[in-house]
DNA sequence: GATGTTTGTTGACAAGTATGACAAACCTCG
DNA sequence: CGAGGTTTGTCATACTTGTCAACAAACATC
């Protein structure tokens, strides 16, 4: 049900629209927010003064521009007072880092580890000692600046909305995995830890910071070992009912094909995925990032086999592509991990069965684009899902932080 | 952009949040109406009174249910004083309908046409005098208190969101064509006009009025001649981009299949579409509703090639709903049109398909149901439609409408 | 240095809801 | 039948928030 306003709440609905603003346009003039918003100057001081009180903005004197009249103070995001810390969980490799409001990383660890490691106590304590490490990192006497509002941990698995929890991570093994209760008392502090799955937050983050900025629908594709991804619309990620929206590896492509490690038949991951790409070009279905350079390297100097494969991979790519199209209407499709990384060999082919297959294509004019954030993504995803309460309630949280 | 909130928007949130509550809950007393939003005695005598002055809700006399206590007024949406004109064209028959804003039917006149006369200029002929037919079964003296808000007009084809352009609709041969301002022209009045896809507006009518009432994340896909379908997503029509979201039709799930009527291969509507599953039987595939009767008839039967035709499209059906669910992630699918018409004759082959197909099925629990309003759906969508901005702000539509 | 322009600041005002006191309308109990 | 308890509508007042208008400050140009 959506809750009745009430005086307060259109406060922190000013204070949250004033903070979004500031996010998108960076550094921006009061008068150039008095603009944007439409609100007064008098409210426009109010509102960035509270902020300012908060710790969130900073405001700068004014910078003559040559133009006349009085100069406007000019505000931005403070870069360092406040920062969420993001924690990625992947099936090789673990990382952490503190990521600022305005989507900086202030700084950030990473570790491999074996397959050996991937049960959830020895996860939880490996991220433990590389926080550990993460904060040594940072000189003491910036250590009073910070402030860690939330925790943000990406996980490759299907996690539940409402309580966190990580129902099931196949490449990890875990099943109904309450991680971020484990982490909580690992960690210590009483920081808000947020999960969520990597896909979905690399769609955040490249929503907001990357490739999808300025799109209100977007679709974002990330082909890794499986494939994954997530929706926004009308500049809302769409979550789903559990959390489990944005599965697209699953789509079923084609009846005839092979069984997916989720049981069914023909899911779009097991024709565009990584090993169906290498399978395709005669190298190791395993061999991993390495391989899909060997591939590319093949493809460019001419060999046959190698070029079939990305021919054939810009094929499902396009088909499945397509299918989104057709269902969501994005303005924006953006391809992120192996998808971004081989999207320049394919680029031509994947055009042309786009255009070939997509529905009424004359009336569709659908960016399809690479990734602008690349690994990154993931960390400021992370830290965006952190962020999420505070962007929506900058006061609230603030002093319940303080408190 | 988020627009800025002023206090007088405050009003205008509670107001459609009220309205809103007494449609979904029916008729309710004021005392309910504080426990469900939240707002004080004082706040809802306020917004109610002016809903009543505004003519949109009435409020009968105290009545004693039993309980010690003042009792409460009893208030309800009214359901004679404001309607939406509801326009529906199909490839066939083309109908008009006055519905209130409680959903229900005022009166409806439709009419079959050959399909000679789809014409845009003739539609718009045939459809004014539906419209004057409509009118005059309405006795004068009450056509004095109807108060014709908006006109909500069903197209099947894409219908562009920000304009109303219906951009294709293969059905009828049209393209691009401006359809609001044409109907406007001939209707006469200075009623806002709003142009919306058929299956997306029984999507909507089923979510706030049929078999997706209580659900937050819907899938509603209908079969008719072709196949379509509308998302609901945090309780809101999913749109996209250009208003186009929702062609479940043309999901690609069949890379060998046939060419479908849009361009592509394999579409989920050359599989599961009304030719399909007539074809497969040995019937006609432009037998239509009534071989579709036959069709069923003969399985009921035991003839064994109705019998694989049902399996078959239901196995179809399964593997477009899975692949929906896992990228949506809804709490319901809806099946329509046709696919409720069979429904019950494929459930148990469906429901074995889904429960192999759906990913991590044992995670999921979502209801497969049969649509509730039948063909009304499109009628109650369009009205929806109509009534869109009115409940978004009462008090400045209806002011808006006086004037 | 005078003038015009843009912007921050300040205090009075308007819109909207909350609060609390009181009255009205119902029940139950004696 | 009347007293007491409970729930609810009504009213006057207070609080929050943003607007408006007047004024001052900071810039440019002439």
């Amino acid at each position: 049900m959506t809750s009745a306003a009430r005086t307060p709440q259109l406060r922190r609905s000013n204070l949250a629209l004033v903070l979004d603003q500031l996010r998108r346009r960076g550094t921006c003039s009061r008068s150039q927010l008095v603009a944007a918003t439409g609100l007064t100057r008098s409210a426009i001081a109010g509102l960035v003064g509270e902020l300012e009180a908060l710790g969130l903005v900073v405001e700068a004197p004014s910078v003559s521009e040559g133009r006349p009249g009085r100069p406007s103070p000019v505000v931005r995001v403070d870069d360092r007072c406040v920062v969420a810390l993001a924690i990625e969980i992947f099936v090789d490799e673990i990382g952490a880092a503190f990521v600022a409001l305005d989507g900086s990383i202030v700084n950030s660890v990473r570790a491999a580890r074996p397959r050996t490691r991937v049960a959830v106590a020895e996860t939880v304590a490996d991220v433990a000692s590389l926080v550990d490490r993460l904060e040594a990192q940072i000189p003491p006497h910036q250590h009073a600046g910070h402030q860690v509002i939330g925790c943000g941990v990406s996980v490759p698995g299907l996690v539940r909305d409402v309580d966190g929890v990580v129902v099931a991570a196949p490449n990890l093994g875990w099943i109904d995995v309450s991680l971020a209760e484990s982490l909580a008392s690992v960690l210590g502090r009483g920081i808000p830890i947020h999960v969520g799955n990597d896909a979905d937050l690399g769609a955040l983050a490249e929503s907001r910071f990357g490739a999808g900025v300025g799109s209100d629908h977007m679709i974002f594709v990330s082909g890794e070992v499986g494939v994954g991804g997530g929706l926004v619309a009308a500049g809302r990620p769409v979550v789903g009912h559990l959390g489990f929206a944005g599965e697209i590896g699953h789509l079923p492509v084609n009846p005839e094909g092979r069984r997916c490690r989720c049981g069914s038949i023909g899911c779009w991951e097991t024709e565009v995925g990584e090993s169906a790409l290498l399978e395709r070009a005669g190298l190791d279905p395993d061999g991993g990032r390495s391989a899909v350079e060997e591939l590319l390297d093949r493809a460019a100097t001419g060999d046959q086999r190698a070029a079939n494969a990305l021919t054939s991979e810009a094929r499902w790519l396009a088909i499945g592509i397509a299918g989104l199209v057709n269902v969501f209407d994005p303005d924006t499709v953006v391809l992120g991990g192996l998808f971004a990384r081989i999207l320049p060999a394919l680029r031509e082919p994947l055009d042309a069965e786009l255009a070939d297959r997509r529905y009424l294509a004359a009336r569709r004019d659908v960016a399809v684009v690479g990734a602008a954030l690349g690994p990154q993504a993931v960390t400021v995803g992370a830290a965006e899902l952190a962020f999420g309460p505070l962007l929506d309630d900058p006061a609230g949280v603030m002093s319940a932080a303080v408190a």
